[in-house]
DNA sequence: CTGAAAGCGCTTACAG
DNA sequence: CTGAAAGCGCTTACAG
């Protein structure tokens, strides 16, 4: 007994219990016969537990099925082990790749990855980000979303780690890896011409990276004296039914159009199918490329043309900057651009 | 001055802050000039709290930014007001309109879905299991996933509640909202034969789901008389390739096939596409039916048939399971049947 | 309508 | 290598 007046109380025996669930390092300690912090110890770091220490806690740890609640140890450590990725909408095939490679990346370092889908529409914003910051998260993954100046504040204000991807901004938030659209568009342009192609059209939706690849393009058609590419935008997400329409109305204006750049594969997949309806031959009478290169592109018949991001890569290297952040490395370079890759198929 | 014999010392100055962030219920209480009880209470339950106190909480709020610290809350409370979903991959574009209803659902009730991909491997499951069960959810969301024995018991013994979806099994973990794959089968067997269809083929992924879609398809040709349907199974997730190499093999072994039943629509377009590069006439030659209903399906060409899932019915409800239980609700009905439909366009 | 105290379940110093 | 105390930032009783 110290100088106390009294021993502490023990725990109450009757606290409410939510089911099994509420198996705490207390009831851990106690079976495997060592005091909390042992237990902590034991299942953070165990390197530095005795062996035997550490077989007596793991084997409580398995008899009672414990989980650690990561609420409490988030709390108390400052460190979530959170990082939250938010996505227009959780379908978009274009990310996919980068997604996973980030769960995985990030799983291998002791961190999870939840995603939220923030909308395409900036009503919900406000109230998602308040509960992702909420959170506390030891980062926050921006996968062509956010651009609102309020959010932007927001997300800055919160001094959470924050990378920026798939686009290639000149005022960064925080780190960014990703992409000049301006150079796809710009390229692209240069690509079709170089394959002939004299009167462009462009379709898709009217997202800000999809603008600045139209910026590109147009500014290449100038510069190779090429007429003025028809422009058809639709509200975003654009999907296979847009790129149908989408070539429907470019027709209407120009009926000479000779090559479409699609703001998506899966627009791009529409303009074909609008195409082959209407018995226009791609790539013969029309060439056809889209973005994104994704799961269906090489397949379908004739094969997309399409330019390809390394999402994989993207990822990886996305999760290495929230990774050194949470760790106190100073990130160096913050800045990334992973470049892209025209594919060329059968389409152009 | 109490009973003690020293006052509580001050809360110390110096504490370190991550950034901005670290403002507390303290520095908004300080501010507006009222406990932090009150200010938990301005902000959780506003109605309880006199209109003047309330309108100098909100402005202390907007002054610091607070954002209240959800670990904290939650770890007092033991409402972490958070759902996950566990989803194969984060692109399935089946789920698109499920997860969407449960996001909006959820948040109606100031709860937030966060959503995870388990993969299609169970290697993952796991680690992933723990993390999750770590964190200490409302609720938990399987969709099409979890059929680990050893998953399965984490969960139950985990005492979260979970709802099952898009599936209907005779031992579900908790709750479930779905619909019989096996009936499916068995409809769209009958619906093509009664199309004048006679020598069928099964094309697609071999999920759980597949499988059971793939007993009712065969009893049904059993029942009425038709040739035993070709299956040609690939392993998940099946792709618009998958469907091409599908259709090539099956016409390899029945060159006389008349209709093929996709496992998504993705795999049954890629029947299509292949069935085009052949010169097959879809649906003169080859009727093609797929599931899901999604996105692309009624814009393609020709219009794909498909079995339509009402996705949103199907998350609104999920909520609802999660939301009555997590509020002590004795949820009574704990197994919905949402039904499906077949829809008829001109693959068919 | 408002507040002082206690405690959720961990991990961080600090000590030995 | 191990442990007793304190405290992360909230909310829950309990009291007035």
């Amino acid at each position: 007994m110290r100088s106390r007046t009294a021993a502490p109380p023990p725990r109450p025996v009757t606290r409410k219990r939510r089911g099994k669930q509420a198996v705490t390092v207390h009831d851990v300690a106690k079976i495997a016969g060592v005091s909390i912090i042992t237990v902590s110890r034991a299942l953070n770091n165990p390197s530095v537990v005795s062996p035997e220490t550490l077989a007596r806690v793991q084997a409580a740890v398995a008899k009672t099925s414990y989980v650690p609640n990561l609420m409490a140890g988030g709390l108390r450590s400052a460190r979530s082990r959170l990082v939250v990725a938010l996505v227009p909408t959780i379908i978009t095939p274009l990310f996919a790749s980068a997604i996973d490679a980030l769960t995985r990346s990030l799983e291998a370092e002791g961190y999870q990855l939840m995603v939220g889908q923030i909308g395409y529409s900036h009503s919900r914003e406000d109230r998602l980000l308040e509960a992702i910051i909420g959170r506390r998260p030891d980062g926050i993954v921006l996968t062509g979303v956010m651009h609102s100046e309020q959010g932007r504040k927001r997300l800055i204000a919160s001094g959470i780690p924050v990378v920026e991807t798939w686009d290639f901004t000149q005022t960064p938030i925080d780190m960014l890896v990703g992409f000049s659209h301006d150079a796809v568009g710009y390229q692209v342009c240069e690509y079709l011409a170089g394959r002939g192609r004299k009167r462009l059209a462009l379709i898709g939706a009217d997202d800000e990276r999809a603008k600045r690849r139209k910026e590109g393009f147009l500014r290449a058609a100038k510069k190779l004296g090429l007429r003025e590419p028809l422009v058809h935008f639709v509200a975003a997400p654009a999907t296979h039914a847009s790129g149908r329409e989408g070539l429907a109305e470019v027709l209407k204006k120009h009926a000479d159009i000779d090559a479409v750049f699609g703001s998506s594969d899966t627009v791009a997949m529409g303009v074909m199918t609008e195409a082959r309806a209407r018995g226009i031959a791609v790539p013969k009478s029309l060439a056809v490329i889209g973005f994104g290169d994704v799961d269906f592109s090489a397949s379908l018949e004739p094969a997309l043309s399409t330019v390809r991001i390394d999402g994989a890569e993207l990822g990886r290297i996305a999760a290495q900057f929230i990774v050194e952040s949470a760790e106190g490395t100073r990130v160096k370079k913050r800045v990334v651009d992973i470049g892209f890759e025209i594919v060329e198929r059968a389409s152009t």
